[in-house]
RNA sequence: GGAGAGAUGGCCGAGUGGUCGAAGGCGCACGCCUGGAAAGUGUGUAUACCUCACAAGGGUAUCGAGGGUUCGAAUCCCUCUCUCUCCGCCA
């Protein structure tokens, strides 16, 4: 959520910017200010209301403690009065704050200059491309076909016990799946991400301060009879602790790290979207989370997406990233870098973390906020990475390396699996 | 799930209708004291919104949340949430 303060000072700047996104913010903004006007209006009217009847009510106190009765009445009969303006006031203030918020909630978040024009993935700007493009051998098959092959994934048991989009891992494949979860949290543990394993379900304050509600809770799991809801990333979670809170200057960078399982119902997608491990309703991740400065949240991204960077390169991936264009960029983020590595035998680029700069855009909407040196609080800049989505990084790598003898496991891996070949 | 107790500022803790944003203590910050430190001592120490120059100053709200009674509520009433204790159930 834009901050109101940025919307009445530069109005102009915010429009153009969302430009970007191909958003056209003019007429909201409009709204926004009309509503913010009558919001400011009311609320002095209702201050002064207020203070006005305070200092009758003392009066009638002293009176009515020196034994003047006949004058404290005559006061009582006057304030009762005012009690009906206040409460005309209060609920007109209270109408027109949750006016302004829905209106403000309608906004997406700015893109940062650097933000590459563009409506489509097309125009997403390649940053890098790093990694030799696998050679695959003739009888090269999709990882759907090796998992069934090495009896590592099993998608048809899921279907079973659950649905589509909920596989089964087995053997070795389970023990993969622990291993690249191990190795995650020890290389972010190193970095400096502190650990946590937070719950899988959250309130609705939580799923709210992500901004995952109120657009987007079709997306989620969502289990009614508690009212909770099933995490789509650990992000969630792990940002919220962070929610209402007022950290010191010193306490900043704040680094976060955190596996869970997300769940995602993401209606809508068919063929070879779905296929395989390409896209679940169930999956593995580790994320990282950092809450920093205005000052250093840029640098702090760059610091992110060279970690990794770093993660690929010791997993032996081809990878390219990308720095999304206004029309691809997420509502909330101001600038996204997507990390996408090569799955050689479908021959396409898979998804695989996507770390983003959301600036004060989830920390408005959340308080979340610290304390600078000179004693002024001011709201923190989020920022959060996959670091990293296991399934499709399993499927780059049953297919990236599958040899006629099996699948060769990363030397970082081999401590944590214990073998080094699946056949 | 049943029974009971409770929720006050960063923490502890007073406050049961009147000037209480809230005593006192701890913690923290700054100053004095000291050769330096401890002790001592002084001052300060919430958040949001409005006014305003995002200053100073001022106003309003906030004592778990929401509603109500009252001229006036941290204090009374109702609803909800959460915490603790005991019992039950249980990995």
């Amino acid at each position: 959520m834009l901050q109101i303060s940025l919307i009445r000072e530069q109005k102009e700047q915010v429009a153009q910017a969302l430009k970007k996104k191909n958003f056209d913010a003019a007429e909201i903004i409009e709204r926004i200010l009309e509503v913010d006007q009558q919001r400011r209006i009311t609320q002095k009217k209702l201050d002064d209301t207020l203070a006005e009847s305070k200092i009758m009510a003392r009066e009638i106190g002293t009176l009515m403690k020196s034994g003047q009765q006949e004058k404290a009445n005559k006061l009582r009969e006057e304030t009762s009065r005012g009690k009906i303006v206040v409460k005309e006031l209060q609920d007109k203030l209270a109408q027109l704050e949750s006016e302004q918020e829905s209106l403000l909630v309608l906004l997406p978040n700015m893109p940062h200059d650097t933000v590459p024009a563009g409506n489509t993935p097309d125009d997403n700007e390649v940053v890098t491309q790093e990694g030799e493009i696998t050679e695959l051998h003739q009888d090269a098959v999709p990882h759907w076909e090796l998992a069934t092959k090495y009896d590592i994934i099993d998608f048809e048991a899921g279907t079973k016990i659950t649905g589509a989009g909920f596989p089964v891992y087995k053997g070795k494949g389970a023990k993969l799946q622990r291993a690249l979860i191990s190795f995650f949290l020890d290389e972010a543990t190193q970095a400096g991400y502190t650990e946590y394993q937070p719950p899988l379900m959250v309130n609705e304050a939580s799923a709210y301060g992500t901004g995952q509600l109120p657009d987007k809770d079709g997306q989620m799991y969502h289990v009614t009879l508690d009212n909770l809801y099933m995490i789509p990333t650990a992000e969630v979670p792990v940002t919220n602790l962070f929610r209402d809170v007022i950290l010191q200057e010193n306490q900043l960078p704040a680094r976060s790290t955190a596996y869970s399982a997300c769940f995602r119902r993401e209606a809508g997608s068919y063929g070879k979207d779905v296929r395989g491990l390409n896209r679940l309703h169930q999956f593995d991740k580790v994320e990282i989370v950092q809450l920093t400065t205005p000052e250093a949240s840029y640098q702090a991204l760059e610091e992110m997406r060279e970690y990794v960077t770093g993660l690929l390169r010791k997993l032996e991936l081809p990878f390219r990233i990308l720095n999304l264009c206004g029309g691809d960029i997420s509502f909330a983020s101001a600038k996204t870098y997507d990390m996408e590595v090569f799955s050689a035998a479908q021959n396409r680029w898979l998804e695989v973390s996507s770390i983003s700069n959301f600036e004060t855009f989830q920390s408005n909407r959340m308080k979340l906020r610290y304390k600078t040196k000179e004693g002024k609080t001011i709201l923190a800049h989020t920022l959060n990475g996959s670091a990293l989505a296991l399934p499709r990084i399993l499927a780059a790598l049953l297919e990236n390396n599958q040899t006629e003898q099996g699948i060769k496991i990363p030397k970082v891996l081999v401590p944590y699996t214990g073998f080094d070949n699946i056949s």
